[in-house]
RNA sequence: UGGGGAUUGGUGUAACGGUAGCACCGCUGACUCUGGAUCAGCUAGUCUAGGUUCGAAUCCUAGAUCCCCAGCCA
């Protein structure tokens, strides 16, 4: 019988959606904090550990969480590129779990190998996680944990691996790297190594020497005394420590050896006293080789610290879930780093890349991504997600807070034939109308904010808005046909003007004055005389400002970049991105605004366009808009359909 | 063919021996000054074969399929 917390009953009586079942994480959660597994915060547990680079003098976080089981998670990338979204899973998973059980979350980067390893990668990594929410300042945020670097424990591994030679479980192996593949076995043979059975003395020395700088890359390495025969290859003696001459972004040139992964990460987390280690599948089979290394270092330890060899070290948990896989989306960071150094893309920001800088100059909300990885879930089943479902997370969100705009992408001119003159210029009237700025704020009771928008005899509207000769079920302005201009009147096209080549040139109608702002005349009978099937967004040809307007498409054309082609770079989409020159209403240029210190853009929607966001290239009377996605568009499906 | 995982509608995810549910997608319809949003409804699933049981997605046995592992990457 599990002792796992079942998922609560909704309860029929109330009006709430039931709450969600707890996923199996948060069901192991719940079994260690029911049995005591990692026992309460205390005076003691509940300050931050050694190499703390944010600690709160104040203490008060800590002091709130005394007496509460203890949850401690952390977030351990390598600074080795920039953040994307299947980090994002990650970095939601493990702070909202510390979150909800009050407990804290640790940011730590896992820096141990400085071939590869960047500061400008740090500073990207820091800032987005803290946009995406996950604040790990204990000093801004009671479930910050603090900042911390595995290269702040490289004194201590080092004792460790020493201890671990005097134990005789550990060695200095002089194998070249090709030599140890050689004799690496199969399944069925084992590995071997001469130096296996080295004395501790000798090992020893040549340890020293290795740190001390003796000897060059690649000469020797440290590696552990497990089993040569383990079907599970991580238990083959794996390397512990190799010698890389190389400048690190922390520790500068202290170091001549580092420690790799496996031998790093288990005690990074155990010197954090982290309970739950959560971490992706692949290191399911590496979770045996991470509790040897504890249990080798806990050998002869006690609990209280008595004996000779010490206290023992923490040993935490690790559960492993399956990554954040999008389609049309490639993910692996040795992939994104060739698009950008091959000049596919932009930079790691480029809108279209998957990176949480890309999304965010693309116009993401932190609120969107959040929600999209609550809906995804967490579990083993390594699956695909749709790329619509990330899309579709970002209009859910930017829908109930954008403010809402007209633009007109790709202009064609309509010029209303019985539009007034103003008897004061002689000029074509101006007309005010009401733009209402968010009808879904409205509809949550955000008040009736409205704003002005000019109209006048020539507009621009949408080249997509009008056609000769329209299919059935063409909602929109046809010759002979009415259409709504969106808060402003209805008109009924008279004809065309055309250029030699023939393409229309010119839109002309008429307006009906008694259906400003939306009203409709109303029949003997009380009802509306008339019926308008489409209504369409325009702009003032004389009022409206241009604008540059990238429009983004999926990076790439297959739903597994590089499964069939064999080469990812040949499945990209070379239509992923188009500039277009449009006309906005001039209202955009007194609001919209990218904000430097945040890097985001402002976010609205261009009505019946999708959601734009200005980008970081605007300039003072220069626009930049990135759309961030489409609407949803039922009429592009039908006539797709159709055809 | 050694070891470690996984398998429930098109997709994602619940169920913890007792009515296979939820979300997304799709399809209807209502409503709508955004072909948006919203609302209502519909479609569709337990990898296979045996077994245990009054009763199996769940337990047992055998098989199938997919993923991960032989870096001095993480």
């Amino acid at each position: 019988m599990s002792n796992a917390t079942p998922a609560p009953s909704p309860d029929p009586s109330s009006g709430e959606p039931a709450p969600r079942a707890l996923h199996f994480i948060e069901q192991i959660v719940e079994a260690d904090n029911a049995a005591r597994k990692w026992g309460a915060w205390d005076a003691q547990n509940a300050r931050p550990t050694a190499g703390c680079r944010t600690v709160d003098p104040t203490g008060a976080a800590d002091a709130a969480r005394l007496g509460t089981q203890r949850v401690h998670t952390r977030f351990p990338p390598e600074p080795n590129g920039y953040l994307h979204i299947g980090h994002a899973k990650s970095i939601c998973l493990n702070f909202g779990l510390a979150q909800r059980y009050g407990g804290k979350f640790n940011m730590r980067f896992d820096d141990t190998n400085p071939a590869k390893e960047e500061q400008e990668y740090v500073d990207s990594i820091i800032r987005d996680v803290r946009w995406l929410g996950a604040d790990f300042d204990p000093r801004t945020n009671p479930t910050g944990g603090g900042l911390y670097y595995a290269s702040d424990y490289f004194d201590r591994m080092y004792d460790f691996a020493i201890e671990l030679i005097r134990k005789q479980k550990a060695y200095v192996c002089e194998l070249s790297a090709d030599e140890v593949s050689k004799r690496r076995g199969t399944p069925q043979i084992p590995a071997t190594s001469p130096f296996r059975d080295r004395p501790a003395e000798e090992s020893l020395k040549l340890f020293a020497e290795m740190k001390a700088g003796k000897h060059p890359n690649g000469s020797m390495t440290l590696r552990a005394r497990i089993d040569l025969a383990s079907p599970n290859f991580n238990l083959r003696d794996p390397v512990m420590y190799r010698i890389v001459h190389e400048h690190h972004h922390n520790t500068g040139d202290a170091w001549s050896i580092y420690p790799m992964y496996d031998w790093a990460h288990g005690i990074e987390d155990s010197l954090e006293e982290i309970t739950h280690s959560i971490c992706t599948l692949e290191f399911e089979n590496h979770r045996p080789l991470y509790d040897w290394f504890i249990d080798a270092i806990n050998e002869g330890r006690t609990a209280d610290g008595s004996g000779s060899r010490g206290k023992a070290i923490h040993h935490p948990q690790q559960i492993e879930f399956a990554k954040f896989r999008p389609t049309y989306t490639v993910l692996s960071k040795r992939n994104l780093l060739k698009m950008v150094q091959d000049n596919v893309v932009s930079g790691w920001d480029d809108p279209r890349m998957p990176t949480i800088s890309g999304l965010r100059r693309r116009g993401f909300t932190p609120e969107a991504i959040r929600q999209l990885m609550e809906d995804v879930g967490v579990s083993k089943v390594e699956s695909m997600i749709d790329l619509g479902r990330v899309e579709g997370a970002v209009r859910d969100h930017l829908n109930k807070v954008a403010p809402r705009a007209m633009a007109v992408l790709r202009p064609l001119k309509l010029v209303i034939e019985n539009w007034p003159d103003d008897p004061a210029t002689g000029k074509p009237k101006v007309d005010e109308l009401d733009f209402v700025i968010n009808p879904e704020l409205l509809e949550h009771g955000g008040g009736s904010a409205k704003r002005k928008v000019p109209f006048s005899k020539v507009l621009y509207i949408e080249r997509d808005d009008f056609m000769e000769n329209p299919p059935k079920k063409f909602f929109r302005l046809a010759p002979g046909n009415e259409v709504r201009l969106r808060w402003a009147y209805i008109v009924k096209c008279t004809g065309v003007e055309k250029d030699a080549a023939g393409n229309i040139t010119e839109v002309r109608c008429t307006y009906d004055p008694a259906t400003r702002g939306g009203d409709i005349p109303l029949g003997p009978d009380g009802k509306p005389i008339r019926k308008v099937q489409g209504t369409i967004h325009w702009v003032s040809a004389q009022h409206a400002i241009p604008a540059e307007v990238r429009l983004f498409d999926r990076l790439f054309k297959a739903e597994e970049p590089g499964k069939a082609s064999g080469n990812y770079m040949d499945d990209l989409n070379p239509q992923s991105l188009e500039v277009v020159q449009a006309l906005l209403d001039p209202h955009l240029a007194e609001v919209a605004r990218y904000h430097p210190d945040r890097r985001e853009g402002d976010r609205f929607q261009f009505e019946r366009l999708g959601y734009f966001c200005i980008d970081k290239d605007s300039a003072p009377g220069k626009l930049v808009f990135n759309r961030t996605v489409t609407l949803k568009d039922t009429w592009a499906k039908e006539s797709a359909r159709a055809s």
